[in-house]
DNA sequence: GTAATAGTGTCTTTTAGACACTATAGC
DNA sequence: GCTATAGTGTCTAAAAGACACTATTAC
């Protein structure tokens, strides 16, 4: 039996509103999706849940983050809603989605997630195989032009870690030198000043990003205001 | 008295799910933004309403759109959910915002509306102000790099026509000859084939773009999958 | 020493900006 | 003819791509 609502004033209301979190990462030169399993269903789904009576809808979706991944403050930003009026079987309820990304390293606490292709998932529950794809796209159109992968690299990374993240991201392979050279440029990394050394080879300057709050770089949008 | 709502679980759920319009169109060389009078209100808002059982949202904002300015499909566009629970002081009411741009022409029927400079906008109602930022800052970003402008440039246009209107949402200055060359690589126009002589001076080529779909050009996004 | 990873310098290609010049209309 | 608008060609500047070369570590 579906869910229904009644307002105040007598009209038909949403049953509820829901949040939907796409957590990616990369792993392995591959861009990965977390998903949960869900009770009576048997497809997976991404993780979320409803927006409480008073509660902002990012911290609906930043508490279910932390749920699934222990992190407090990742890269995390809103892709869109999603609210046909059919997308849910258990009647009308929106959802806000939202794009959060996690170090490569993150463990999951809850029992039931798993991490999956991003490009080619496994049939989800809902609308979420058109969620996870409005956010794969999301994040390759940003990826140059703003500061979104610091939810993927947050702590002091080298040049040779970043790239193998933004490989992952384009699909595409960047020349080191180049690489380096261009994502200085943007103005949106700094230099820690400490060095890394693993196994052979030179040790490797440390970076970071000077801000975790969705930035725009300097990346050539056309001169806007001459 | 705030409108609340009940689901059929027993739990609060939103009093009802509304949608918001941005209407900007380019005339005068100013950017300005549609907006309407309220029952029992000082500011003045964004078109908009709520949405039907049953309905889309997308559906819910052409509608209001096309009650406004009797257009039926200019260019249209989520800009995303603004959910946060004291947005509107009639209860909880998420809301979707839709950004739509129209060519200037277009006459308003609706007797209260009024076009405003989208960007030193008079005081408005709810957190329409924050609405309408994004979406100038929307517009301003996928300028060069999609056919956003298709919505304020339909018919044949000649490429001046387009340079006044790109002038004026990026505010700046192109060079007539540099413009041309660029709107047409970005591969989202074609000639038309026909002319048109307005008073004295060469009559211009007109163009049109090839789909008024949302859709990216041809712009440097950092070649994606090289 | 060799192998491995990090980093610099510079040449070439592509894109964007500036601007001189030509073209076609009304008067 | 003059003025106004449209359109072309080309030089310069800036950004991106390719790649040779140097630097520092483990072994």
């Amino acid at each position: 039996m579906a869910w229904t609502a009644t307002n105040s004033e007598g009209y038909a209301a949403p049953a509820a509103l829901a949040t939907d979190v796409v957590v990616l990462t990369v792993r392995d030169a591959g861009l990965l999706a977390l998903t949960v399993g869900r009770d009576g269903g048997a497809e997976r789904a991404l993780p979320g849940g409803f927006v409480g009576a008073g509660e902002r809808p990012l911290d609906t979706a930043l508490r279910k983050l932390h749920e699934k991944t222990g992190l407090q403050a990742p890269y995390i930003e809103q892709l869109g809603a999603f609210a046909d009026p059919d997308r849910d079987p258990r009647g009308w309820i929106p959802s806000i989605a939202y794009l959060a990304l996690v170090p490569a390293d993150t463990e999951v606490p809850d029992a039931s997630a798993r991490w999956m292709r991003a490009r080619q998932p496994a049939p989800l529950a809902f609308d979420h195989e058109h969620v996870l794809a409005a956010a794969v796209e999301r994040l390759e159109g940003k990826l140059w032009w703003s500061n979104i992968t610091v939810g993927m690299l947050p702590g002091p990374f080298a040049l040779s870690d970043a790239r193998r993240v933004y490989e992952a991201i384009a699909q595409a392979r960047y020349d080191p030198a180049t690489f380096g050279r261009d994502l200085k440029a943007t103005g949106l990394i700094e230099a820690t000043g400490e060095q890394r050394a693993a196994g052979p080879g030179r040790p490797a300057a440390m970076y970071r990003f000077t801000s975790n709050r969705p930035t725009w770089g300097a990346g050539r949008r056309k001169r806007i205001a001459a």
